[in-house]
RNA sequence: GGGCUCGUGGUCUAGCGGUCAUGACGUCACCCUGACAUGGUGAAGGUCGCCGGUUCGAAUCCGGCCGAGCCCA
């Protein structure tokens, strides 16, 4: 009896580490080499290290290695970048943490110096996991955007845009975290349900009689400088027009009719502060308001809050209510939910300060950002909309200055004289806060003497160049024109608002031009509930323990065929013990071909003719899906040829054939596996590249996607439900009157239409 | 309150104008058939969210409603 080429009856998980070895050894099968055919440049996004990989992260980084992978095995010449974004928050925060020392109580150089030792004991374990998944980013040269490189890059195209007078420096409300210590974008803010409690202030109105207004920030009473009510709200149509005496404080405040406000909230009517929030923002400039500063940066009262001076925010807000309370003049509380605007990274709740910093335009372009969503290719096409919608709820300018170390600094000073703000060439790396300044005079006033800027910037000021980093913008020039737009953004639909939003906007105000031809937008990795997993929340599994566990394979699979493209996935274990069986499933069919040495094409039979017909069916339908980066379709298309018409219909159907060397059968055999294995090979590259080894020599991965078979006869497909129909038949049959499947059965006509199969189906079925 | 997306057997998922609605996981029954019991075969299980409309014909197109999620106010 033949003997099989591959050894075991399971796909062993132990192999998965042999390859990682073999690989290892052949990076030539990976690499970017431009004679291969056109170039196909993917802008990876670099991750942030934090200890751990999130198994959705995970997943999605393995879609777009999978879309690495297909590409080459399209012929194309694939530059597959990998970052790690290691400047911002985080990092600093967790330094502040360890050593229970907040940021600005530090030397800077100290600090920076403690981050820098942080993040670089943490941040390799994630190229770790990469390895282990099999992906094939190019992590020898992995770049990291806090390298003095990288920050020189980011600091460069900061000059050339703050040269073509694009950036600003102004006074004005910004969202501004009190913990952080530093201004925010919108893009930083979340807004949560808070309890909060909703005070109900009597206003005396000059002239006689009274306003009521709803707040739930009643220490900021002190920077009132108006009321509003709704034009159609009957309750308050008399005070309009009025002047109302803020409570306690005794300012005067205007009540104004104006759609802003909210008559099924509260009582009806609201003051306006500066700032409570951003409708106060807009009604400051739309009424032409004079601002008052009532909370400071640390988060505690000004002067002008009177006998609240100093104290802290909350604090301010109970005894303002007691002394409401104390005169009378607080109708009532109401514990209510309000959706209040907190700071990403600290979850603390935001302020909003007029504070000097310094802003990127991006509502003048916004006609031309909406133009460059619809001229690039959004995988799937309904995803475009997240970045419409944002382009569309943008309501200030980007204020890209933060008041942190761990970051890319601003590259400018500023002359002392006249007060002009000056930035250096590009193409240096540099330190305001601590390099001398470069340069002799003022070229305004002839003043020679500058000082630093000590503000960083906002860390999407650095990532949202990363696809010209990629695409070597003003590295390689030759390499850029031909290779910008880049050819792939694949990315998570989380950072859509940001990482896509940011890099589309700095492209166009670079180049003019889109930053992408393609964009992949996959789904966010929820767990078993549909909850998005946090470790916050307690529903959190990091990824180690399930590659263990199920190798990396499955999880490649799991996260190929789960949900369709661009939809969220539920991390389910069983799911990816399912996509395990598969493998061994395809493990064992490879294991029965293996039996027959491979042989040169046979007289092809019906049955023959008909797998083949059917393959290229196959082929055409994953060709075509890897080409619009679709791995649902592929991996599911595969499993359910192999599974479901391979195995039980046409294996069977040629056993016999088979094992008399038959050279039709065995021919067919091994063009079908050949085929399976290269169509699947960017989705479980362990396997089918094991397979390949064993059984044809060399590697499944230096391999291009099978092509359309000429000569096949398609209309052969046209029967295959009846084909397979009639084998059901038959398996009906025999159960129903208790013929074991080796045994005849009497009395069954094989259908005319079916004859070609004939001698194949008697022998499969032990036909009489 | 507005915008967007989604609602298909217990769970997840395909189909997106045309014969008895796809597959997976799970469930039940039987079976070791010369690759696989991490297997095979068979079976049960669905008013395709609800209500209207267009059409000879709708899960599939249109409108409304209900529900979920995300984003924004």
């Amino acid at each position: 009896m033949a003997e099989p080429k591959l050894k075991g009856k399971q796909w062993d998980l132990a192999v998965e580490r042999e390859l990682l070895a073999a690989w290892a050894a052949e990076p030539a099968l990976y690499a970017f080499n431009p004679d291969r055919g056109p170039t196909f440049v993917i802008d990876t996004p670099p991750p942030y290290p934090s200890g751990d990989w999130h198994p959705g992260a995970v997943v999605g980084y393995s879609l777009i290695d999978m879309v690495a992978r297909a590409q080459r095995m399209l012929g194309k010449a694939v530059l597959f970048p990998m970052g790690l974004d290691r400047n911002g928050i985080n990092i600093e925060r967790t330094v502040e943490r360890k050593y229970r020392k907040p940021l600005h109580e530090w030397d800077r150089e100290e600090f920076i110096a403690k981050c820098r030792e942080e993040i670089s004991r943490i941040g390799e374990g994630i190229l770790e996991i990469a390895r282990r998944m099999g992906m094939t980013m190019d992590l020898a040269n992995t770049y990291y955007t806090d390298s003095d490189a990288y920050r020189a890059y980011s600091q460069g195209i900061f000059i050339d845009l703050f040269n073509k007078g694009l950036f600003y420096r102004g006074e004005r409300p910004t969202f501004y975290c009190v913990a952080c210590g530093t201004p925010l974008a919108e893009a930083d803010i979340l807004y949560e349900e808070v309890p909060s409690t909703l005070a109900w202030i009597r206003f005396p109105l000059e002239g006689g009689g009274s306003v009521t207004i709803a707040t739930t920030r009643p220490e900021l009473l002190p920077a009132c400088r108006a009321v509003i009510v709704h034009p159609e709200d009957a309750r308050w149509r008399d005070a309009v027009g009025k002047t109302a005496k803020v409570a306690i404080f005794g300012g005067a405040a205007p009540v104004v009719a104006h759609p802003g406000a909210k008559m099924d909230f509260g009582s009806g009517a609201a003051m306006i502060c500066s700032y409570g929030d951003m409708v106060d923002v807009r009604l400051f400039r739309e009424l032409q308001l004079d601002p008052v500063k009532a909370i400071d940066e640390q988060g505690r009262m000004t002067k002008v809050a009177g006998p609240f001076a100093g104290l802290a925010v909350e604090e301010a807000r109970a005894k303002v209510l007691l002394a409401l309370q104390a005169q009378g003049l607080l109708e009532k509380t109401e514990a209510i939910q309000h959706k209040t605007p907190l700071c990403e990274r600290s979850r603390t709740p935001v302020e909003f300060l007029s504070q000097d910093a310094w802003y990127l335009k991006q509502l003048d372009h916004r006609e031309a950002l909406r133009r460059i969503a619809h001229e690039m290719a959004f995988h799937p096409p309904r995803h475009r909309q997240l970045l419409l919608d944002w382009i569309d709820s943008l309501t200030i300018d980007w204020p890209v200055s933060r008041r942190r170390y761990y970051h890319t600094e601003i590259p400018l000073w500023t002359c002392k004289k006249c007060n002009l703000a000056l930035v250096p060439k590009p193409g240096k790396y540099y330190r305001p806060w601590k390099d001398p300044a470069p340069f002799d005079e003022c070229p305004n006033c002839a003043g020679t003497e500058f000082v630093g800027e000590d503000r960083v910037f906002d860390t999407w000021m650095d990532s949202s160049c990363s696809n010209l980093w990629v695409s070597r913008y003003r590295i390689d020039d030759g390499f850029f024109e031909e290779n910008f737009p880049v050819h792939l953004r694949p990315q998570g639909r989380e950072i859509v608002r940001t990482w896509l939003y940011y890099t589309t906007l700095k492209s166009y105000l670079v180049h003019g031009k889109k930053p992408f031809h393609d964009v992949m937008i996959h789904g966010l990795g929820l767990d078993a509930h549909g909850r998005a997993m946090h470790r916050t929340t307690g529903n959190y599994v990091p990824a180690d323990p399930l590659i263990d566990a199920h190798g990396a394979d499955a999880i490649r699979y799991f996260g190929a065929s789960e949900t369709g493209p661009g939809e969220d996935f539920r991390i389910s274990e069983e799911k990816i013990g399912g996509a395990r069986k598969f493998i061994t499933k395809l493990w064992n069919v490879a294991r029965f071909i293996s039996m027959f040495p491979p042989v040169p094409a046979g007289k092809l039979k019906a049955s023959d003719e008909w797998i083949l017909a059917e393959m290229n069916v196959l082929v055409a339908e994953c060709r075509g899906a890897y080409e619009d980066h679709n791995m649902f379709v592929p991996s599911n298309r595969c499993r359910e040829f192999l599974w479901n018409r391979f195995a039980p219909h046409y294996v069977e159907m040629v056993k016999a054939r088979a094992y008399e060397g038959d050279g039709g059968a065995v021919y067919t055999l091994h063009a079908v596996l050949q085929d399976l294995l290269r169509l699947l090979a960017p989705i479980v590259p362990f396997c089918t590249d094991k397979i390949w080894r064993e059984v044809y020599g060399g590697s499944v991965h230096g391999e291009l996607f099978p092509s359309l078979r000429a000569g096949v006869r398609e209309e052969l497909t046209k029967l295959t439900p009846e084909l397979e129909a009639f084998n059901s038949e038959v398996w009906r049959l025999k159960k129903e009157r208790g013929i074991p499947l080796g045994q005849p059965l009497e009395g069954l006509g094989i259908p005319e239409s079916l004859q070609r199969f004939a001698d194949d189906l008697r022998k499969m079925h032990h036909l009489a």
